[in-house]
DNA sequence: AATGAATGAGGGTTCATTCAT
DNA sequence: CATGAATGAACCCTCATTCAT
């Protein structure tokens, strides 16, 4: 996985196609993160539809023509920071989840993995969760292909869970319910009031899991009449 | 409570003003909640930002400069949309409240009021979720003041629920997680695949409630290491 | 000459056709001289063209189409405050001149007569000064002519003072130098800092009329080198 | 004092900044000066509120669009406009008057070089005198300084002259007339039918000065009866 | 006698984007 | 490698005006 949302992505004017790893790309690179990372903060602030390019070009104090001969769009530009977010987190998830065989263990290392990649990166997961249908066409496609795996990966997990320890219940909303649990913190969490993302995780998880699997233990369940 | 947004509003053209409850009112009344309605679906659609005064135009089938007549701007339009569904909900939710004591069930009795609300008026519940922080100076402070009753009147319950049952958890992080399952929906339930809003209702309350109170009776727990 | 702007004017909805002098075209009348007023008020604050017709009707107190019922358009509200302006300067100055022979003495009433309207009601008068251009076609060319009549007298004026004294000079520009003198007062007379309308008077003559007659009895005169 | 309306401004859009004086910044400050000369032109002709940016897009040429990259308010154009100016004819009065020490001499400069001005610069001479109230806040009060500084220089000439002579009049009035005498020419003045600045400044100038110092040897003086 | 409701046209301004340099 | 200059389309909103009632 790059660690630069710019390395492995095709862009419009991709220099040295002659002379690959050449210094002239690597520098191209460079500066494209650092748009790209002021992109995220003034999408994040406010939001992709309100925020201009030239709001765009103050940040990042490049001419808006400029930005243009990084980006053939701001569409494109939504699209780079959703993708490389979502791919981050992907790889990091593959990573932690590496050699882990405990069905719980996984599921709450799927927790922590998202909470603090979120924590880490408020902006551009908020950009990724509030900005989600704006992408169309290819770009919409593309990003939301990513954005199923990783459900797939979290709904693969919590099946697991279940099949472990032979209870019954709706993977999908379980795991939609968790998403939003988790997601939803972008419209809540203060770095300096609130818990970190490894106190978060726990909590969240534990919510989720005794949600889930301590359901059968208790008594007074079901609908309120 | 009011069940049109335009009766209990104060408006730019308020016809009538010599003669409450006539029938002018009535009609200018009807026309508006239909602007409104348009209005919400279109938000919902296009995102506030995105979505145009010609957008409404064409929704509705009124001139630019009619919809003008009705709402003095476009923020408006969205601080009323806004106004109304959330004081609909939270009025909705005391008298679904009423003459129930037991801790559990009121916890219930909100969540269900909440899915309940939500999905019958999905496009409403999504504008007011997604469309959360657009508003400003005073449209956003009387939007969001209404916002912190209805979570603290949540938070309320939840405490009741904490000392009846003699459990220690952070109410906060609780509640707010369980309005990040709920609120989540707007990005993934649809009415012909998944569950209606009691069965929804039913489950997620009770991955929140066993979540909560069912944590000291499970064994591993905790952090991954 | 009519006391009243309402009264001696054609209008768009002249109630009473049938029966003149009856009690409701007083009142029509009455009714169209106050919105007269506070229109001359308007137009006078922020200018003709950025006046607009909402403004009236906030500042009258009556409806946007209610003002329609008395005026056909925002233009004819403009001309019947211009042609009554003028047209009352015009009555009040030829009752002025009446029974006084003296040339010198009849340039000072003129001057008098104008400033004094002009302090009266300021407001009106700086809608015809300022508002000079505006009118177009019918409209403008009646105001142009009354416009016209009251130039020619102040001229007829100068020109039998010059026959009277001897004396040559431009009486075009003399006039119209005087006209500047007088009419420039609406962007810098305040009645509680400046002289009233005689003293005014009074000194506006004194320059004029020294300024011409005075003329061959000084020595340094001529352009400067 | 510099020719050029743009030259000493504050832009929006200051090209060059890394290079004063470079070629670009020259084409960008005659491309601005074409745009305020049309601007005036416009406004003269149709009155600053009545003018639209269309119509100045169409008096360049250039688009609507093109215009905001010049200046960032059709406010800031007309606050150029009167800016320039006025601080022109500033500079050429002091200019004008500069080794002369003649008290009366120093009027007559005065008035030559206002009405030379005024019909060198017809146009821009009528925006100043007639849009003298549609400027507010920062724009108002920056041209309303340089006019009370223009105002003062000719209360100072007045008095000096008042002191030279051994004559008493209210220099405010006197002044005011003045100002009225030569501002108002933009309403009447044809350079076909009227005499040039030179001969219209000996007159006006003629009238002033002798209206104020042939004051006393006149007998038949004061008010009409 | 007066108005509520409605509109087409147009207002000032900003948008994402391009292209010669 | 990056920009200054420029644009067509669209933005939100207000305009003078009408007409059924």
């Amino acid at each position: 996985m790059s660690a630069s949302p710019a390395a492995a992505l095709t862009r419009r004017n991709a220099p040295g196609l002659g002379r690959p790893n050449g210094h002239a790309r690597e520098r191209f690179d460079r500066r494209l993160d650092g748009i790209l990372a002021h992109a995220t903060a003034v999408f994040c602030d406010k939001g992709y539809d309100a925020a201009s390019m030239r709001d765009l070009s103050r940040a990042t104090g490049m001419s808006l023509a400029g930005l243009y001969y990084y980006f053939e769009s701001k569409e494109r530009l939504l699209y780079l920071i959703q993708k490389h977010t979502f791919e981050t987190i992907l790889a990091s998830l593959r990573q932690s989840l590496e050699g882990v065989t405990d069905a719980e263990q996984r599921v709450r290392l799927f927790v922590r993995n998202h909470l603090e990649y979120f924590i880490a990166n408020q902006k551009a997961m908020k950009v990724l969760s509030h900005e989600d249908e704006v992408l169309r066409n290819g770009y919409g496609g593309e990003v939301r292909a990513i954005k199923r795996a990783y459900y797939r990966v979290c709904l693969g997990l919590v099946e697991d869970l279940q099949r472990a320890r032979g209870v019954k219940f709706s993977g999908r909303i379980a795991v939609l319910s968790l998403f939003g649990m988790m997601n939803w913190i972008y419209t809540w969490y203060h770095p300096r009031v609130d818990a970190d993302a490894d106190a978060l995780a726990c909590q969240m998880s534990d919510i989720f899991l005794n949600g889930l699997l301590g359901a059968d233990r208790r008594k007074t369940r079901g609908r309120p009449s």
